[in-house]
DNA sequence: AATATAAGGTGTATTTTTTACACTAAGCAA
DNA sequence: TTGCTTAGTGTAAAAAATACACCTTATATT
């Protein structure tokens, strides 16, 4: 093919949907905006993606500058791109989700003020505010997206401490699907996908008997799961 | 909020997979270019989307172009931006695909010949060439959006004539899901959804015994699926 | 030491769903 | 009338999902 001249520049953005799991609740970051437009409104961290630069590798970097995070597996899930969502103009964003532990990574650092952010917070997904933009609706597509998700993928884990019991991972199965199930069920049914493996290693510094700990087993995972999950109750 | 004055245009573009069912195979709709980058090569139907246009009307006027239809479900599924994508700059693509009735709409008019299409083909996917740009990727990445989709949501129907047999159908899934199914199971099965209408029709036109003909019901279908399909044999 | 508290951990019977499998019926054509 | 081709159907067995309750263990309290 013959060389022809650039012609074409792209002006779009990333927003991150980014999941994290604490105090037994389900959060997500967010930051305060401290330029207009929506100063003082909470928005999804995301910017602009460079025009040398990957739409992945713009997802990463957002993802890093708001967590100190790398190296994180991160999800397209949808482009919103609807005429009047950015006040200055056409801009549309490819949005991404994660899921980070939180547990364990305290001290994961929301972004340090910049221009446009004020400050960072794990806003519980209960407490969520209006955001700016169309943040709101790309925040629900995301939740949608990961209820779907973690139906028949184990991506729950990424969000636990690397080490777990079967409690804490069905209390996340109930926050995210936002229904209880039965605890005998769900173990059956977890231990038998073989994705787990069970350490020698017990829960400390709980006032009651400790639980079994546990690891997700990515050998485990890589083969046997073809099977999907499901949980009706 | 206060008024802030214009900054941003996007440059980028929308690509559609159009599926079609004929002959008994899966096909889709390319066009060959006319045009540099890539001339004489087979791509996608797809186009620079308006600074005023909405992705989602960009992706059905392009449709339009293609095939004449309007109205048809499109469903995006990925944005691909990869930095070489496009030899010309950075354009991002927003990428979509449809499903319609190629059967009984022999007529459908691929694209007139324009400055950038030569002409459009139906393109049975065992006979796929490989495609410019990145859009072979987009091809793969949109049918095993569809493989996935068709187990357990029943878009296989947008596929077939409004009228068609059980064992129409069951090839359609067949050679989505590229495995034999059982036909007293699947008929078992499709008709335990009951989604289908059962008309007081039969085929016509074959020389041996002639099938009854059934129809996609909508009401039916929005009263009971919630439940999701799976085929494993 | 005894007791209370709180979560951990476990099995079985029932129902539902999925699977495997083969023959007769109907319509047309020669 | 016979032959050909696809339509159409049922059942038994296996697997998966569900409902359900009690004893165990560790710590904290008296």
């Amino acid at each position: 093919m013959e060389n022809l001249p650039l012609k074409f520049e792209s002006v779009f953005s990333v927003d991150c949907v980014i999941f994290g799991f604490d105090d037994g609740e389900l959060k997500i970051l967010l930051i305060e905006r401290n330029e207009e437009p929506f100063k003082d409104w909470y928005a999804l961290p995301g910017n602009l993606v460079g025009n040398d630069e990957a739409i992945e590798s713009a997802a990463q970097r957002i993802l890093y500058e708001a967590t100190g995070l790398k190296g994180i597996f991160m999800e397209q899930f949808y482009t919103f791109g609807a005429l009047g969502r950015h006040p200055l103009g056409r801009v549309i964003t490819v949005a991404y989700y994660a899921m980070i532990r939180l547990n364990g990574h305290k001290d994961v650092t929301p972004i340090p003020a910049t221009n446009f952010a004020r400050k960072a917070v794990w806003m519980p997904i209960k407490d969520m505010p209006e955001l700016a933009f169309d943040h709101s609706r790309i925040f629900r597509k995301s939740f949608e997206k990961i209820k779907n998700k973690i139906s028949y993928q184990p991506i729950a884990f990424e969000l636990l401490p690397e080490k777990f019991t079967l409690t804490q991972l069905q209390h996340l199965y109930e926050v995210i699907l936002n229904k209880t199930l039965d605890k005998r069920n769900f173990r059956k049914k977890m231990l038998a996908y073989d994705i787990l493996k069970e350490l020698d290693e017990k829960q400390k510094g709980v006032s009651y008997r400790a639980a079994k700990l546990y690891k997700f087993d990515k050998r485990k995972y890589a083969k046997n799961f073809q099977k999907e999950l499901s949980f009706t109750r």
